[in-house]
DNA sequence: GATGAATGAGAATTCATTCAT
DNA sequence: GATGAATGAATTCTCATTCAT
């Protein structure tokens, strides 16, 4: 790995190239979930996707872009999912808010674990893409504070961090620990509840 | 890295040897701490312990060996400062301990950060590795539910396990995207208010 | 070719070192003078020289390296013969050392051409490279000059950078284009009779 | 690159096609001035050029083909300009014949180097190319000799050949180890001089 | 005439590991 | 116990060239 341009080497203008990102992509994600435990490569990446290993440079400069540019759409698809069930639940109130989140946030572990661990270990560090999770996280505490009809103004940004995260936390360890916890209402129900109640906390204690 | 015997080849008796796997451990450890981007390689930890290539198989079989090793040791090292803080802390009561946890969380990533991010990464999958961490965390959540009075036989294994999590998670990701929080009373004080708030809800509510 | 150290990777402290190294030194000489068309590449240079790629990497970091290595051990082999020459020549008088220094410059053309072309042009403009072979024409300039009793002094540092280089260029060219001038007296007895005449002209006009 | 016809594949008649040969040809010129230290490949040859790659292989059957194009371009236009300076220094005698050839191959070294070194180094081995250098210079030489009023046929043919290449290979040594000396009028003097004693020789000693 | 996405053989380089000394 | 030279399979990346549009 040479140079370590931030991008992309082209954006694509022809419709057949954005059809040969996403499958370079998908092939990517395929590789880690189907169970493979090598690291990646890039032959491989390049072959599962059906493009020769030329076409993948042509797209991007080295591996780590690559990497990188997949994280940074990971990241953006699982703010879209957080979005979406805050979205459906608001209708049902704060119990259902809390829930919906908490639930997001242990489901997709199953099916995409690999690729984000993956991922998180390799570009997790570059600045991009954990300030891009970070605003990501900021946009989802937000509109969830909005759901749930909290002015996210009267919130510090010590608890406004610490919403998601105090969960988050707990579920990734469990996720690589206890799998099997993934699947106890026990474990989502105690979630919740504490979720809840930082909640409650953030309207009757003032901010500092 | 052919074969993959759980453990080391030799448990040194000499001073001479003990101070060689230390050197070793040590140098793993600089390597990562001294910000070096390019990922280690076995040649480069012998170099900069000093020791030869040779030497270093001597003592471990492969890679997969030194690095487990390593891990394991961090582990056992983290769980004593946890245990001794908590120690300390105990005869000043609940308040106390639960700010020293939340104090020796946020201190060391000022230092040994890297190394583990690495160690976990590289063996964080391994069975020995997590189980071990697994049951370290368990052993320091006894001790403080001890420390502060609580029978730990009341508290719901989910509870437990949520305990220390719930901060631990977000005093990482803290370290990476905003340090300066590290060094925030605010944020250290939202910590142990809900740290103690957890405690006092394991007391309150009957588990389930 | 990623980094661009100046120097080897590793002064060999085994005697066997000492003879990998040359090994590795004449297959790539050897590679050229068999006259493949073409480029050098590394995997072609270890395998002559009957050693892995993997030795060749374990004395230069790169390619560029081991070119660069290369050409100084030519510029410098190629200053040992003329000065041997001009020693051997010198109690014969002047034009017995203008006519040795004259066939050195183009014999050697036939047998090491190819080696010394390629080198030249892949780091004869790196500045280490062309400033040695300069140091070492200077050297040979020197030397000349006593054998014949002038004083280096009394040369303008114009006239001391013309005097041998108006005969190596042309018999480059020659080399290149009439290769069958290099085999012909005239051509030899002209380059002689010029070489002579600045001698001659250093003495009789002063330096500017 | 499979086939190597000798030309070009279409002599282009249209002025839009030429306009983009030339954009090719100064592209590529550019790329070498402009200091890239990486090698020329196609892609940033027809991107400099703001032609698409497959506009290049529409002119060209391959690489070969358009550096050989170039280099003999190069070769015609320093014949060229080298007759223009002798046309004009014509009048004024010998000398002023002289010392314009001098500067006319000090001068050119400083925005052409690169190219020429390159394409010297690529296609220069060449039959067509080093022939048509080859006969240029004869040229340029029979047009000089008449200048200054010299009959060429007394010439034998290695004065003939030595007479610029004297000249030629200490300029461009110059050029890269002491640049300042291009601009010395004393190195200019001192090569007026050799030249004007090699013009007088011609006359006053026959012909071997 | 022109485009640019796609190709793939081939080249450079890495690094865990072995073994003769 | 210790050394360090040597290995080579595996990996990243390059670039001349093709061809469907």
């Amino acid at each position: 790995m040479r140079k370590d341009p931030e991008s992309m080497r082209k954006s694509p203008r022809q419709s057949r190239a954005q059809q040969t990102l996403d499958d370079i992509f998908e092939a990517t994600a395929r590789i880690f979930e189907a169970g493979t435990p090598a690291p990646l490569n890039t032959n491989k990446v390049a072959e599962r996707a059906g493009v020769s290993i030329g076409t993948l440079y042509y797209y991007f400069p080295n591996k780590q872009t690559l990497l990188r540019a997949m994280a940074l759409r990971e990241i953006k698809r699982q703010e879209a999912r957080f979005l979406a069930c805050i979205a459906a639940a608001r209708p049902e109130g704060r119990y259902a808010v809390a829930r919906a989140v908490v639930r997001e946030a242990m489901a997709p572990l199953n099916g995409r674990k690999e690729v984000r661990r993956y991922l998180m270990v390799q570009v997790g560090l570059e600045p991009v893409v954990h300030q891009s999770l970070y605003a990501a996280l900021n946009r989802v505490t937000d509109n969830l504070l909005e759901a749930v009809e909290i002015d996210p103004v009267i919130v510090s940004p010590e608890r406004h961090f610490l919403l998601l995260r105090a969960m988050l936390g707990p579920v990734r360890a469990a996720a690589l620990n206890v799998p099997q916890m993934l699947a106890s209402p026990a474990f989502e129900n105690e979630l919740v509840t504490q979720f809840v109640a930082q909640l409650t906390a953030l309207q009757s204690e003032p901010p500092r």
